[in-house]
DNA sequence: GCCAACGTTGGC
DNA sequence: GCCAACGTTGGC
């Protein structure tokens, strides 16, 4: 089993939106980056646990946990002409894109970016290194023991 | 709104 | 295959 860090933007999939989607998890759709694609398509099994994290918005950080819920199949918002996720290069005989499923675990405390910048166990996180944009991120079952503990703290 | 960093596109 | 131009991400 693996671990992963997941960004998402609060105004478009929140935490609370992932609580809401309950035991069957919601689709990470829109993912629209080869190397987060990857990750999904190649590496994310049923049962992988997943850091959620806000990003852009006013506290980013992170925000709960979750778990992959369903192994990756195509994206439907690629085949849809009205979606922002549309992509005329994709067609359902030969999918470019696709994304996993995801469940909620537990909504916790908000655990601030600046909080992980300043804990040097996380000093080589993915996430922290300068420059990163990448929605999915690998991370460590050391990073993963760290956050988790730091999270169900008080 | 700014801007650094990175990914993608497309001409050659 | 190179690389300049452009678009996007995301913290601040």
């Amino acid at each position: 089993m693996r671990y992963w860090l997941m960004k998402s933007e609060p105004d478009e999939f929140s935490i609370d939106d992932l609580v809401r989607a309950g035991r069957k998890g919601a689709p990470w759709t829109g993912v629209r980056n080869y190397q987060a694609r990857n990750f999904m398509r190649d590496e994310m099994r049923v049962g992988d646990g997943v850091l959620f994290y806000h990003s852009s918005c006013p506290e980013p950080g992170i925000a709960g946990l979750a778990e992959v819920s369903r192994a990756a199949y195509p994206d439907q918002t690629q085949f849809d002409r009205k979606s922002e996720y549309f992509d005329a290069k994709a067609t359902r005989d030969d999918p470019r894109w696709v994304h996993v499923d995801v469940r909620i675990v537990a909504k916790t405390r908000l655990l601030p970016l600046a909080e992980l910048r300043a804990r040097r166990e996380l000093a080589s996180m993915r996430i922290l290194q300068r420059g990163n944009r990448l929605s999915i991120t690998p991370v460590t079952a050391a990073e993963w023991e760290f956050v988790t503990g730091e999270l169900l703290k008080r």
